[in-house]
DNA sequence: ACCGCTAATGTAAGCGCTTACATAAAGCCG
DNA sequence: CGGCTTTATGTAAGCGCTTACATTAGCGGT
């Protein structure tokens, strides 16, 4: 109200060009590439966009230079912490490139992130990340169609040459399970996201049985129970496992939720942890280090992966085809909740 | 790479008139307005689509039609549970009305929020959600001139009149002051976020010093030391105000974390909460509850906010001028963390 | 069968910007 | 100081879509 500046219209490339005595072409390539134009004439027309308070039109930009300087990513839901703290130093990193980021979420349905995905290229995003391999062809299909360049992360697989960065789940938690065996585990539980759906989890659950195989127990010794994200969802989970396979000595979940969880369940249970049950999770966000007892996890560099994610698209961005795999190392955090078996 | 269709060109809508035998036009109207054409065409026209796998190209349609759809929000940051958890719920209901939204975050930096503001009208924004009141007249200035509505959240101010959803972050930090007063605490201590640029943690320390001042007390009885955001600066802010006044007997922090965070420096420095001194939090989130001991701290509805934020912008998008102030009820949680004095 | 009216479709003018190309200005050299 | 190259600026053609307006088709009534 208190500063109206002439016109209530939104200022234009035109409007510019006039108030500074150029053409629009002039204007656009101050703007865009300054030293093509003589500093004298650049000064006017920055004087002018200053006095005019001019910001280009983005649809318009978007259309004459087909790219919008615009980053997708669709990931589960923000609230679980992995991925807002991944997609902060995502973000941080595309800023620093000047790419704005286009955030979606597919509440871990498939169906949903398809959509989400068409919508962000759509919108002109001119590169995507999508959490994880798992989606239907089809979307591959368009999206290579299209020529998008996208990076899966949070998920590193060997068999797959999409480009990709993040951790090795498989390998891992089987680390951690090879902890849990040697401490004299051999009735186990695992509480896990819906694996169909998410490869990290399937991957998890998987390491957990590799180590099993490898060590000769059959996989009667595993008691598997899946649940969406959740710490409700944990408890439940736990008392699940705990009425299937009472002797259970040993809990791994495929996150720090569900197994703060467990935690909790085994709390409200009388059960001790680690005295007659362990509990381990994975992502070690930062309530890992705070539940009581202290949760036993795999380190996962979260913002790292962020970052580097960032630099790898803009650097898909720049010479298509440069998409690489990266594999982050994970390592494992004793804390109290593990301890030997009964 | 294995099911090219055709060109490797991005088809346009003049591609898909042309293979449903219409007009553009027509096109357009079987997208944005089914009922304006006749169904046979229809069909015809939605058949050329899927065949095509066309998709509207964002750009063009935002230059056409003077509107993107989308909803842009700067938020300090998304690794704050707090901002991610409403945020989410926020662009479910965005979603819910074909609306997209686009997240920027500012660190807590004024400057940088003004740039992110800018950048998200520049890219088409129709509509704004901005956290907490603190910002400079200049900007809300740009704002009102390009006619961009706005809304504000996490704050509620009486005596601001732009419209916004929030709880009233003075008043439900009183009420805690009083039950802390209550037990018998007369030496305080305050932890706070920077007051300078945040409203929300300036109204927080202000509820405690009305309650003080309508008690009696005089501003001494309360040292407020400010940090940044995070566990380690609660740890350490707490041990400076023990340094400066040993004979505190309670901590009220502005926040969950930065309580998470004097929760801990209590432990390590020996002291027993709430047995020697009494720590609470604001906000509660998953954290606060889990905690050892378990944080007392005043709950707010962070999910409802976000839904609701989501249906009040996109009402004063319908309708200019909609916009009100709600004022979101807060209440506290009691758990072990607050005791008598000693 | 003809008229008039409504509903369906087509035509074409932008939306605000970028950029290839054309043009003009400015140096540079002998 | 003319003719050359180089550099700065202007001109104008789209980019893909929406939409006001023009046109045509379809229909009922007489």
């Amino acid at each position: 109200m208190e500063q109206v500046t002439s016109e209530s219209t939104v200022p234009t490339l035109a409007d510019v060009a006039a108030r500074a005595g150029v053409s629009t072409a002039t204007v656009s390539r101050c703007l865009n590439s300054p030293d093509q134009v003589v500093p004298d004439t650049r000064d006017r027309v920055l004087k002018a966009v200053r006095d005019l308070g001019y910001a280009p039109n983005f649809g318009a930009q978007a259309l004459a230079a087909k790219q919008t300087n615009t980053v997708g990513a669709v990931i589960p839901t923000m609230e679980n912490a992995v991925f807002a703290r991944g997609l902060q130093a995502f973000q941080e990193e595309l800023g620093r490139h000047g790419k704005t980021l286009l955030v979606a979420s597919s509440a871990y349905n498939q169906t949903l992130e398809d959509e989400q995905v068409r919508a962000l290229v759509a919108r002109g995003a001119d590169a995507l990340l999508l959490i994880g391999y798992d989606r239907s062809p089809d979307l591959y299909a368009f999206l290579t169609k299209r020529q998008v360049p996208t990076l899966v992360a949070w998920s590193f697989a060997a068999d797959q040459d999409h480009p990709a960065i993040g951790f090795n789940n498989q390998r891992g938690m089987a680390e951690l399970a090879r902890l849990v065996l040697a401490r004299g585990h051999r009735q186990l539980g695992c509480i896990s996201a819906p694996t169909i759906t998410n490869d990290r989890a399937r991957g998890r659950v998987q390491g957990i049985r590799d180590v099993m195989a490898e060590s000769g127990y059959d996989r009667d010794a595993l008691l598997l129970v899946e649940t969406p994200y959740g710490i409700e969802n944990g408890e439940a989970a736990f008392r699940q496992v705990m009425a299937a396979a009472p002797e259970t000595t040993a809990v791994m979940c495929v996150n720090d939720v569900l197994a703060i969880g467990a935690l909790r369940a085994a709390k409200e249970m009388g059960l001790r942890v680690p005295e007659d049950v362990s509990v381990t999770g994975f992502d070690d966000i930062e309530i890992a280090m705070l539940a009581e007892p202290s949760l036993t996890t795999v380190h996962v560099p979260h913002r790292e992966m962020g970052r580097r994610a960032a630099s790898m698209l803009i650097q898909m961005l720049q010479t298509p085809g440069t998409g690489q795999r990266i594999e982050l190392p994970t390592d494992i955090r004793l804390r109290r909740s593990l301890g030997a078996a009964k």
